[in-house]
DNA sequence: CGGAATCGTGCACACGTATGCGCAAAACTT
DNA sequence: AAGTTTTGCGCATACGTGTGCACGATTCCG
């Protein structure tokens, strides 16, 4: 049946064996020489690269992949991005995954489960690692990849799983934000967390938690769902309604996202901050240094974190038997006008 | 040198030749039989299925592209996600093409030029198709799918290239907008618009102008910057330095995020939203829903708009030569909190 | 000047899947 | 019962790249 015979000659690639023709050599010569072969020799190369250049040829990704070699594919699993730290991380990773010539695979983005279609995509394609952010049902990635021999790098969750992480110290900075808020004179506090208990949310309670118990003191704990600004604008709205006898003179969040609801309660119940409540949180988003904002918080090294990670990963895509890795990054104190300082006594 | 011999035997895929041997019968029958081949008998085709799901047999598709099919691979080139509405649009264009058994590589991320390693990525991984919501630069990346015969869609942008495109009525939104706030009783308007010009922003500014001139009115024009909520502060700031007698009564930006960086910026400066000023967007984030901005905007219809996006993208990768084409999708006004009725006269 | 070492290149095959074609056996027809 | 169609499957090859091995040509050494 000659129906289609016209959609064939279409697009005709340029491939190895167009440009072996071109230069009168064999394609495996072709194939050396474009990959700097020192067996072949600079005459023969010169020409061939400039035949190349000249056809404009590009090496077809997947038939090298084939062959043997690495993809070049990594897989994306990310959290919600309804908070925006995620999306910062998106960004960071997009970016330095390209300068180090790695291509992204987004096989999840959300809060809600992993489908299986995710599990098939993650064997159907080859990706070389996997970089995880998000701890909802990272087991099962985890466990499949580990089958399967593709590495694994969590970024901001550290698991008993096998994979290696790298992650803020959230227990530190916790703790050296409660210190700061110490030493500003507060005494009675708030620790707004989530429902759903991710590792890094609680790690940041409790060294919160702990660091106040070394000063005899003991935050009254609010939740109001889970870490998002709806989140924590119900816990806001739960402070604004104590009776003021009882009410904190500084909250804690435990992500940025959820301190900015808070935020946002207060002021809308007529509290004024840091006039009459102190506020700080944790990650430092983008919105958390709006004018409006001006939130006190502890800042990731965002940056330095993705560098880490992809370093784990790659060297684990050249060596996977290395062992698991955990590292850890010390955040930064960023202060802004959210907090202030207390008169000593009432 | 048998020195990294050990590395070799760690992981054995299972292909079709795995499962053929164990079937008895050639790798071409597998094929067959497990894409549904009707000329091999259900006994065999059964036999096959079992052996298959046993093994955890899952075809490689990277194989499968090389021997002349689809990648199921699309391009990702996406905005500047410090806007929400860029990522609202990832995270829906992730959830539909996975429904469909797409895969999203991501090429491109930010607002920033695209560098030339993403049109490598494009050429060397065989993208089947290619979706674009970010305008900067946007018409290398069609020049380029265009000669190599990749369809593209853009997403939120209309262009004069040679690519399809569906988009919301910016025109007619931003026009039902203006006849909602003069049916209002607003009088004396502020429009605020983004310095980087993309075709979006202009369409807006454009009907909502065109409205107000069909009513023998202007509206006072302001621009802070590039659209983000920094540049809308900035607009607000410089309204809010207006004496009040020549103060706008409502203000319409052209997207969400700014006009909430409006809203932040004359609350801050003591002026009340909707009592002294009226503020109205377009796009419908979810932070416009927050009660603390309840803005009034237009909504756009996110997941029409990226199914149609797919639908004519799948459309033209299945049938590479169908012309052109361009949908406009109605928006929706959304009314919130953040205008209100104009007493007639003053 | 003959043998060995070195250099540059080609042949063949591998990776995993899809498919045109051919061939044997079974089913049907006359 | 012999010929014709249908059925079910295998052989071979293509897709584009990488690589082990071998082979001819050159160079070096004695």
């Amino acid at each position: 049946m000659p129906s289609s015979d016209l959609a064939a000659p279409a697009r005709d690639r340029v491939t190895v064996v167009t440009i072996a023709r071109r230069a009168g050599v064999a394609s495996s010569t072709v194939s050396r020489a474009l990959n700097g072969d020192p067996r072949i020799s600079a005459a023969t190369r010169e020409r061939i690269a400039a035949i190349a250049v000249e056809l404009g040829y590009m090496p077809d990704a997947l038939a090298r992949t084939l062959s043997g070699g690495r993809s070049g594919l990594i897989g994306l699993v990310l959290g919600p991005v309804e908070n925006p730290f995620y999306v910062a991380m998106l960004e960071e990773v997009v970016a330095q995954a390209a300068a180090r010539g790695l291509r992204p695979l987004i096989l999840h983005l959300g809060a809600q489960a992993i489908e299986a279609e995710t599990m098939r995509a993650l064997q159907q394609y080859r990706v070389d690692g996997c970089l995880v952010t998000s701890a909802r049902l990272s087991s099962d990635i985890a466990d499949l990849c580990g089958r399967r021999g593709v590495p694994v790098v969590m970024l901001n969750r550290v698991t008993r799983l096998r994979a290696s992480s790298v992650s803020c110290d959230n227990l530190g900075g916790a703790a050296e934000m409660a210190r700061f808020l110490l030493g500003q004179g507060h005494r009675r506090f708030a620790l707004v967390g989530a429902d759903t208990a991710s590792s890094t949310a609680l790690e940041r309670e409790q060294g919160f938690s702990q660091a106040l118990a070394a000063a005899g003191l003991q935050p009254l704990r609010l939740s109001g769902g889970n870490s998002s600004w709806l989140g924590g604008y119900a816990a806001g709205e739960r402070m604004a309604a104590l009776p003021p006898a009882e009410r904190p003179d500084a909250v804690f969040a435990v992500s940025d996202i959820m301190a900015l609801g808070v935020m946002d309660a207060l002021r809308r119940h007529g509290l004024r901050v840091p006039e009459d409540v102190s506020v700080a949180g944790f990650d430092d988003i983008a919105e958390s240094a709006r004018p409006t904002y001006a939130l006190t918080t502890v800042s990731q090294p965002l940056v330095p974190m993705v560098r880490r990670g992809l370093d784990l990963l790659l060297a684990r895509i050249q060596e996977p038997d290395l062992p698991d890795e955990v590292t850890l990054l010390r955040g930064r104190l960023t202060l802004r006008a959210s907090t202030r300082e207390r008169p000593p006594a009432a």
